[in-house]
DNA sequence: TAGATTGTTAATCGATTAACAATC
DNA sequence: TAGATTGTTAATCGATTAACAATC
C-alpha cells in the first residue's frame, strides 16, 4: 500500500517493456538510459527515475541489461502471469478485439465471448463460441475469466460491468463511451476512442487559425 | 499561441461535450457544476476551472445552459467542423474503425481506405472501396483527406506516417504499437492498447499481492 | 433580497527536471 | 584508474484543490 506509483509511471513501464523486449529479441543485451531515452522520446532521468522505484535495475558505468529488464518489468505488470479474457459484445470493434494478434503474444488469452443477439449466438470468431450474455456469469467462473472487455453501447456498459463484477472478474477494460462505476478493489481501464479523436480534432483545428 | 491548455483539460472538455449534449437531446436545458461533477467524477471546481479557460461560460448563481455548451465546446474541440478520415490498413482494427458509427454523428467522415495487399485492394468496406496505398497521396488529395488514422503493423507505422505527411493530412490518429516522428506542426495522438492493457494487468496484479 | 453558483486568486500537491554523489 | 552511467536528493514546474469574492 502507500504505493503512490503513478499512472503515467505505469503507462511508461509498459513502453520500457516493449521495447527491452524489442531490444532483447534483436540481440542488443545492455543499453543506457540516454539511449532508450532517445527511442522512446523521453528523458533519461525520466526513465532512470521510472526504473528506480521498484529497485537497482541497472549497472552504474554500463546501463540496464534487456534480457533481466524484460523479466523484471513483465514481472511489475503482470506480464508474466497468464489472463484469460473475456469480450462482452461481438460487433465489429469487439469482433476486431477478438481477432488482435497481439494480445495473445503477452499472455493474454481471449477464453469467452458473449452477445446478446441471437442471430450470432453460437457462432464462431477466432474458434471462440459466442455464448448467450444470460450465461455470462457461469461461463466466467467456468472458464476463469480474469478480465472482462466491454464493447457494447454507452447505455448497457454499467449493467454489463455490474453483471461482470458480480461473476467474479479482477478487471475490466471499458470501450464504451460513458463512465462506469465498479467497486474500488476492480481495477477499470478506459478505452475513449472518441475522446482522443476530439483531442485530435481540437488540435488540428488549433493549429489552422491561431499560432 | 502560449495556450498552455493542458492535455488533461482538452480530453475533459470531450468528456463535457459528451455529456452536455446528451443531456441537451434529453431535455436538460441548465446544470450546475456539482450535478456535472457528480456524472463525471469530476471535481466541480476542475469543471468550472477548465470551462472558465475559454470564457463565461456559465450563469452566477444559476449554472451552465446545455444548448449553449454544446455549441461553445463543440467550436473549441472543432467538432462543429466536418473532417474527412483515411484508415491505412484495413486488417481486423482498420475494419473495425471503418464500421463504427460513433465517428459519423460527431462530424468525422470516413472518405478513404488503404492497404498493400491485393486480395482486398478493391473490395469495399462500409461503402468504401479499398484503394491500393500506392495511390495515397493522390487520394487523399483528391479526397481532401484531413486525418490519417495507422492502423498496419508497428515496423510499418512510421513509413506510412511519413507519407501521410507527404500526401498533406493534417493530423494522424496512430494504433501501432510504436513511436513514430511527425513534424511538430502535425499534431498526433497514440492509441496504445497494449500499453492500457499492460497497466490493467498491472492493477490486478498489485490488489491479489500486497494491499 | 437571499440563496445559489460561477470565476478567480492563493495554497497545496504531485510530477518532472536538474544537479551530483555513488560506483561499476 | 578514468570514464561512463546509474540512483537519489533538491529545485522547479505544472496541475489540482481550497477559499472566497463576484453576481445572477
Amino acid at each position: 500500500m502507500k504505493s503512490a506509483i503513478s499512472q503515467a509511471t505505469i503507462g511508461r513501464l509498459a513502453l520500457y517493456f516493449r521495447l527491452f523486449k524489442s531490444l532483447y529479441e534483436n540481440g542488443v543485451q545492455i543499453i543506457s538510459s540516454e539511449d532508450l531515452g532517445k527511442k522512446l522520446d523521453i528523458t533519461p532521468v525520466q526513465i532512470r527515475k521510472d526504473l528506480a522505484i521498484f529497485g537497482q535495475f541497472g549497472m552504474k558505468g554500463v546501463g540496464y541489461f534487456t534480457a533481466e529488464m524484460v523479466s523484471k518489468i513483465g514481472n511489475i505488470l503482470g506480464l508474466n502471469n497468464h489472463w484469460n479474457m473475456a469480450i462482452v459484445g461481438v460487433g465489429h470493434l469487439g469482433g476486431a478485439l477478438a481477432n488482435y494478434k497481439n494480445f495473445e503474444e503477452n499472455g493474454f488469452k481471449l477464453a469467452a465471448l458473449f452477445d446478446k443477439d441471437i442471430r450470432i449466438i453460437g457462432s464462431t470468431v477466432h474458434g471462440i463460441q459466442i455464448s448467450d450474455i444470460r450465461n455470462l456469469k457461469s461461463v466466467v467462473k467456468n472458464r476463469s475469466i480474469h478480465i472482462g472487455i466491454i464493447t457494447v453501447p454507452a447505455l448497457a456498459a454499467q449493467d454489463i460491468a455490474n453483471m461482470l463484477v458480480d461473476a467474479g472478474v479482477k478487471g475490466i477494460w471499458n470501450f464504451a463511451p460513458t463512465k462506469i462505476d465498479v467497486p474500488a478493489e476492480i481495477p477499470l481501464v478506459n478505452e475513449d476512442l472518441a475522446m482522443d479523436l476530439s483531442i485530435l480534432s481540437y488540435h488540428i483545428s488549433r493549429d489552422r487559425g491561431e499560432i
